[in-house]
Parts: structure tokens; C-alpha cells; sequence
DNA sequence: TGTATTTAGGTATTTGAATGCGCAAATATA
DNA sequence: TATATTTGCGCATTCAAATACCTAAATACA
């Protein structure tokens, strides 16, 4: 149904990517990667562009070529890969059209900001190299 | 931006009408409650039918006719209205294709699981009747 | 009975994310 | 140098959710 929490699959493309990246010995093409998550190869090829724009990867092109860390997975923050992807977490006033609530206060306290900030504090705290123990053996 | 934590529009119609109808002594149409809240007359008469079809309201046609409380305000918390509009919050496996995740847990942990029990517990926690002094006196 | 008002409900349009596609650029290797 | 491989990138398409529109049905009241 609708998610509450939304993270859109772009997110999650790319935390996953950096992790597997991460434990491959040698550089790993979109298409491989594409195929052990499951997903679009164009899509994933999308984000991998921006990690490789935004310098958390290394790209090479050619037979061979592919992907490679530029930093080390101890280094990236879940957070930074969220904001990359989706930009700051908002808390839109709830009637977005008009700001002329009839309310004085929102009807939803503060609970969006309060879960807005756990969520980020959990996310700036996590780290791609304590995910890399997830990873199964392939 | 994305939002993190994402409740429609159609959600906070529902609550913010519900509170104006409470107040109200005669009955409210859906055109004066859409000017009031600086929304759409027609998105909000969506909402309005299905909380009348869900027995929070019931509704009268016809000149004078609009909309009156069938639950009182304090039997009404705000998730089950949450719950109508958007279905019960569920967690989507985050490579939502072939669950063929080449992690063994998740990579976000449980957080989103957290978050949304935090969600959950604070909306059905509170209800209509607790929104209803944050009406402004218009 | 006629008219204005108002809800009911089906259908259409819009929007944004996800996905697909095609071609250019780079590069390894035969 | 030719060829196969692989990323870069712009544009087109698809899809689902949100939003808007349109007409029918009901009703108050003159």
C-alpha cells in the first residue's frame, strides 16, 4: 500500500551498489551488478552516474571496465547517499496549497520532524562498511 | 523534495475536515470546507464520500445539505482515518522486483519498521477531539 | 412543478518516478 | 587498426498515484 516511509528504489540501488563494489576485487559493470539485485540495468546505470559524478566511485570504460570505490566504505555515510539521491528530507506543510490553515497548530504535532530526525540520525550514523557483512556469498 | 515521511493530501483532508464538521452546528458543504482549507472542491469531495461510506459522516443533498458527524470526535483517532485513505502502512522489501537480495538482512536494519510503529502508536493515539481546540475561531 | 443546490460516482487528465532506448565516447585486446 | 565492450547522456515511454472534471441523482424551496 502507500509507504509511509518512502525510499525510492534509487536509494536503495545505490547503497546496495557501493557495498557490493566495495568487496569485488576487480571493477564491476552495471550489468552485473543490475543482474545479482534484480533490477533495471538503465535505472541502476543512472545511479551509478551520479556516484561516479559526485566522486564515490570511479568509473573505467572498455572491455574489463566498470566500477571501482573512490572512497572508502568506511567513510560513507548511509545519510550522504540519501541526500545525494532524494536531496534534504522536507516536512511539507500539510496543506501545501494555500498556507492558510484554519488550524493554529498542525494537526500532526510534531511527529514527521521527530521521526524525520531519527530516521536521519540513524542513517548519518550507519555506514556502507557495516553492510558489507550482509552480503552473502555469491 | 521526496519526502521521507509521506501522508497525502487526501489524509490530512480527511482529518481537518473531520475536526470542522465537529465544530460546526449545521451542516458544512464541501465547497465551504475546500475554501476554508485552500483545497481542491473536488479532491476533497472524494474524501468526503468515502468518509460518509465509512460512516464517519453522514451527508445531506440539496440546498442547505453538506455534512455532519456520525462518530463523535473522541471516537475517532486519527489512524483509523490514516488506515481508510491509505491502507495500512506496510514496509515494501526494498528491491521490490525479485527479492532476490544478495544481502542476508536488510541493509536499512529495521528502522523504516521502527519508524512506522512509532507512526502507528502516536496516530491512533490521538484523536479528532484533541485537533479540535487548534480550530482558529473564524 | 421547476429550479438551484449539493452530493455521488465514474472517467479523464496530470504528474513524477521508473524504465527503456539509442548513440556517442572511451578503451582493451586481438 | 578494427572490433567488441562498457560507460555517458539525452530523450522517449510507461506506469501508478494524485488530482481534476463531468454528469446523474437527490432534495429544499419558491
Amino acid at each position: 500500500m502507500g509507504q509511509l516511509i518512502h525510499l525510492s528504489e534509487a536509494v536503495s540501488l545505490a547503497i546496495h551498489c557501493l557495498a557490493l563494489v566495495s568487496v569485488s576485487e576487480k571493477s564491476l559493470n552495471a550489468s552485473t551488478m543490475a543482474r545479482h539485485l534484480g533490477a533495471s540495468r538503465n535505472h541502476l546505470a543512472k545511479v551509478l552516474q551520479q556516484l561516479v559524478k559526485h566522486n564515490f566511485l570511479s568509473s573505467t570504460r572498455g572491455p574489463g571496465g566498470g566500477f571501482t570505490m573512490r572512497k572508502a566504505p568506511g567513510e560513507i555515510t548511509l545519510y550522504e547517499i540519501y541526500e545525494l539521491m532524494e536531496g534534504k528530507p522536507e516536512i511539507e506543510y500539510c496543506m501545501a496549497h494555500g498556507n492558510e490553515c484554519p488550524f493554529s497548530g498542525c494537526v500532526y504535532g510534531n511527529i514527521r520532524e521527530k521521526l524525520t530526525e531519527e530516521f536521519v540520525a540513524f542513517f548519518r550514523q550507519r555506514k556502507i562498511s557495516d553492510i558489507i557483512p550482509a552480503i552473502k556469498p555469491s
